[in-house]
DNA sequence: AATGAATGAGACTTCATTCAT
DNA sequence: CATGAATGAAGTCTCATTCAT
C-alpha cells in the first residue's frame, strides 16, 4: 500500500516539480541524514552522494534547512493530519463494534507507513527531539478544532463501551506511548515490527484502554 | 531524595575533582545544551554563560564532546545500572504480593530522578536519538548476564501471578513504552509528571501486564 | 634550462589542475615558508599574501600540511628519482672517459636546478632536518633496486679507473657531502654558487674519489 | 673526554646555578626537542616528562625560547669559539708536519663531542636550518679577527705545503663539507660515526686539500 | 538548469604565559 | 622555590552559501 522511501511525497504528486537531479539530492539527503544526523552532514557530502554539483541544493531548496524541511514536512503536513482526518471522519462512520477493531484501524496502516519510509521517519523523530521548532510545528498541526473533535469521538467511544472511563488525555497518552514504543524500538533499536509484534502491542493497548468487564 | 540538576554526580562524590569554574561550565553546558542542542551550542557560548575563559573547557573536558559525555555518562553509567541492579537484587527479595506493588517499585523513584534532573535527561534522550554511538553505549551497559537475570525474574513473577503470560520481550517493551511515554511527554511536550499522571500510567501498565482474572 | 620557482611542477604539467588563485597560494606559501619556516607561518598570512580567502587553501590542499607537501613532494618524487634514473640509465651509456666528466655530469644540472628553485629547496632542506617523516620519505624514494644498480655502476666505474678503490659507501658519502656543502652554503649562508665555486667543489670531489696515479 | 648529554654545560660549571628540577627540565627538553622539534613540543609536555610543574620552566628560563636558547647557546658560545681558539692558538704552535696530522687534530675531538652530545647537536642543527636568527648568531660568533687569523694560518699551512693552493674559502668549505657530511649523516640518517668512517672522511678531506706531489 | 571555485564567518582547539596560593 | 588553574590570543579548519560561467 505504501511503497518505499519517497512514497510519502508521491501520493500528492509533489515530486512532479522535482528534476531528476533534485530527486537524487532528496534521496541522498534522506539516506545520509538518517545515518549521521542533519548537523553532522555537510551539503558537499550530499551533493557528492547524489552525483550533482553542490549549487543544485540551494537552487531548489534555498538552504540546507530547506532540504531538511522538504523531508520532514510531508510527515508533518500529510501523515499526521491525514491520520487524524481519516481517524475522525472515515473511521467514525464505521461504528466500531469492539476495542480491538478500533485499535486495529489505528495501528496497522501507520506501522506499514513507518516501515516503508523508515529513513524519513528516523529523521523526523530525531529532529523532533532535537529541535524545539519541529516540536512546535507538530503541535501546530493540530488546531483546537481537532482536539475538540477528538474528545467528542473519544467520549462517544466511551459511551459505546469501546473505551474505558479514564480521562481522555490518559487514553491518548497510552495510545501514543504504545505506538511510539513500537516505532522507536524499530527505528532506533533494531527491534522487529512484524505482525506478531504489532499484535502484541495492540493487545497491551487494548488491555489498557478497554472497559473492564465484570 | 534526588536533588536538582547536578544531583546525579554528587552521589558518587565525583564533583570533588571539579574546581568552581569547572562546575560553572558544567552547569552552563547543561542549561544551554538542553535548550538548543549540543550541535547548536558553541563552546564560546558556554564559556561566556559560565563566566570563564574558553580554554577552561578543554583543560578539564578535553574537547567539546568530552563535555557532553561528562553530562551523559552519569545517566548511562550510574542511573541505568543502579536501576537494573536495585530492580533485580533489592526488589527481588521483597516478594511482591501484587502487580501494583511491583510496578510502583519500578516507577516512582525513576520519575523523581527524571524530574530532579530534567535538563540532563533531556540532553540524554536527545543524544540517544541523535547519536548511534550513544545508543550503542546504552546497549553495552546491559551485558548478557543482566538479560538472563531479568528473564529469570520475570519468569518468577509470572509463576507468582504478578505478570501475565505474554513473552518477556513484550512485557519489557510495554514497560518501557509506558515509562518512556511519561518521561518524553514531560521532557519534550510540557506534559505533567505529577502523581496523578504517574498513577494513570501505572494503571495502564498494570492492566497491560497483569494476569487476567476470571 | 630550469626556470624559476614553480619550474619543478611545470615540467609534469601538474599545474594544469591548479586555478589561478591556487597558484597564488602556492607561490605565496613558497615565499613565506622559505623566509620564516613552516611552523612560523599561519595560513591566514599565506592567504593574505596570495590575496585570496583562507578557505581556498583547504579546498585545494586539504590542510596546511598538504600545502607543504605540495611544495616538497616534487623535490622528493621528481627531482631525486629522475636524478638517480638519469644518473644510472642515461649516463651509464655514455662511457665516461674520466672522473671529471663523470662528476661534471652529476653536478651541473643539479646545481642549476637548485639555483632556479632556491626557495623550494630551502623549504625542502629545512623540513628534511626538522621532520623525521620527510627523512623517511626521502629514504623510501630509493628502493633496494636503486642501491643495487648504483653499486654495480660504481663497481664498473672503479674497474674503468674512473673511481678509486674506497668502499662504495664512502664514495657516495663524499659525493653528497661536497654537493651538500655547496648547496647548503648557497641556500642558508649566502655563499656563491657560481661556475667558479661549482668548479672548485668539483675539483675537491675529483681529488677525493679519483684513483691515485703513480 | 666528553661525557654524555649535559657535558657541554658542565665544563663551564654553568649547571651550578640550576636546581635539580631545572636540570630535569633541561634534560627532558633536550630529549623531546631532539625527537619532535622545538615547534612541535609544548611546555606542558616538557613539564610532565620532567615531573615538575609547568611554571618552573618560566621561572628559570623566562619563556619557551629561553629554554631552547639554554640548550643551543653552549654549542654556539662554547663549542665553536673554543674550537676555533684551540685550532688557531694551540694547534698553531704544534707545527704540523703533514696534512694528515693537521686534519686529525681538527676532526677527532669534534666528532667525539658530537657523539657524546648527539641530542643537543641534533637540536642545534635543526634550528640552524630552521631559524635565520640562529644562523646569524652563528655567524656573529666569528668576528672579523677570527677570519683574519684563520686566513693567516691557512696561508702559513700553504707555505708549509700542508695545504694546497686553492683559495682559502674553498679549503674551508671543503673542510666543513666533509665534516658536516659525517655529522649530519650520523645525526639525521643513522649512519655510523665510528673510527673507520671518520678515517675515511679524513682521507677524502686530505686528498682534497693536500698539495699534489709530482 | 547546472557547475564548482571562491568566500569568510565562526567553530573547536592549543598553548605559552601569568599569578594567586 | 613550586604549583597548576586560569587566561585568551591565535591557530587550523569546516561549511553553508554565493555567483560568474
Amino acid at each position: 500500500m505504501y511503497k518505499p522511501e519517497l512514497e510519502l511525497y508521491y501520493q500528492a504528486g509533489t515530486l512532479d516539480n522535482f528534476t531528476e537531479k533534485q530527486l537524487k539530492i532528496l534521496t541522498a539527503a534522506i539516506q545520509i541524514f538518517s545515518e549521521k544526523g542533519y548537523e553532522n552532514t555537510s551539503t558537499k557530502e550530499i551533493a557528492e552522494a547524489a552525483g550533482v554539483a553542490e549549487g543544485n541544493i540551494f537552487a531548489k531548496f534555498k538552504n540546507k534547512r530547506g532540504l531538511l524541511n522538504a523531508i520532514i514536512e510531508p510527515v508533518l503536513n500529510r501523515v499526521f493530519p491525514s491520520t487524524i482526518d481519516s481517524f475522525i471522519q472515515d473511521k467514525l462512520s464505521q461504528n466500531y463494534s469492539s476495542t480491538t477493531e478500533f485499535v486495529h484501524a489505528l495501528l496497522i496502516d501507520r506501522m506499514d507507513m513507518v516501515k516503508d519510509n523508515d529513513k524519513v521517519f528516523k529523521i523526523f523523530f530525531t529532529e523532533l527531539f532535537y529541535d524545539q521548532q519541529v516540536r512546535q510545528n507538530l503541535i501546530n498541526i493540530f488546531p483546537n478544532i481537532y482536539w475538540q473533535k477528538l474528545n467528542i469521538l473519544i467520549d462517544e467511544l466511551k459511551a459505546d463501551h469501546i473505551l474505558n472511563s479514564l480521562p481522555n488525555s490518559d487514553i491518548i497518552r497510552t495510545l501514543w506511548s504504545i505506538m511510539g514504543g513500537l516505532v522507536l524500538g524499530y527505528l532506533f533499536f533494531n527491534q522487529p515490527l512484524d505482525d506478531r509484534t504489532i499484535d502484541s502491542g495492540m493487545t497491551a493497548l487494548i488491555e489498557a484502554i478497554e472497559p473492564k468487564v465484570f
